[in-house]
DNA sequence: ATTAAAAATAGAATAATATTCGTTAATTTT
DNA sequence: AAAATTAACGAATATTATTCTATTTTTAAT
């Protein structure tokens, strides 16, 4: 699907703000409501939206602290790699997982309720699965930047 | 202000599809249109949560690749860490910038469209920043999960 | 260039939903 | 136990989303 500049726009706009009406989308957009709903839905079907949600505010929620944890294994046969991952995003504390170069095999990104809850996630969590060669803790002690709106300018 | 089950699991619900209608948040809520409209308010006013937006699929849009950065600065004086967080923070390419322990000073999360987007962020932006150390890149290789949702239980 | 076909847009009509209002029930405070 | 506060309900209203029909614009072919 190739997408034309008001459709950058648009999509822009919705990452930034989904709670704006049609109306008021398609007055920014300088087009009518029914092409700009026509658009959104388009967009919705083809899956360039994934759907929409609330974001929330973990710190005043209770959720004060994010950790990283970068992760190498010992052993990597094939089977035991794909067990390790799924046990790995089962757990609700783990909000991302990849799979990267550099240093180390894994990088988790993990939120939780402060140092202790971490602590806890570690030893009644993590270090009971296996093969888990060096695990390095980067604690988080400030974030000046937090978003999920990715850059498209580069559409245009 | 604190939250009772009812904003528990609104918030979850929310977070997990913020395109629901009030009606139906109610049915599951078991609740009727108006109290849950009420919360929805309250909680938008309190600032749990902080607004709406639409997930999209980077990987579709073009934005295929995410990189970690981890980098370590040589001088620490505070009004340099200030200047260095702001220039790294207005890069639109940047969509997190954490100040962690650990074996580094910054980490950073990184989506682009490709490698040589990358490599052209840190020729041309990143590396004319001064007093950096040392610089790690990890290329995210696959991602098994990757949400805004935090979990929600402990509330209960 | 000209025309046919396809896609995009507009404006009006309708359907669905959000929001408000008056009232009742539940909870907390005194 | 009574008063005050908070949460809830159901109905009424206001907004918004969604659909429909008709034009306009764009695209592609001749």
């Amino acid at each position: 699907m190739k997408l034309d500049a008001t459709d950058q726009k648009l999509l822009d706009l919705l990452q930034k703000d989904s709670s704006q009406t049609v109306k008021s989308l398609a007055q920014k957009l300088g087009k009518s409501t029914t092409p700009i709903f026509e658009r959104i839905k388009k967009l919705e079907k083809e899956g360039l939206i994934k759907g929409y949600s609330a974001r929330l505010n973990t710190k005043k929620i209770g959720l004060k602290q994010t950790v990283f944890i970068a992760i190498s294994l010992q052993g990597h046969t094939r089977s035991y790699l794909e067990k390790f991952v799924k046990e790995i995003n089962d757990f609700p504390e783990v909000v991302e997982c990849h799979r990267v170069s550099g240093g180390f095999d894994y990088l988790l990104k993990l939120v939780v309720e402060d140092i202790e809850a971490y602590e806890k996630f570690i030893i009644s969590k993590l270090t009971l699965l296996p093969y888990l060669g060096n695990v390095q803790s980067h604690i988080v002690l400030s974030t000046s930047k937090e978003t999920n709106e990715v850059d498209l300018s580069f559409l245009a």
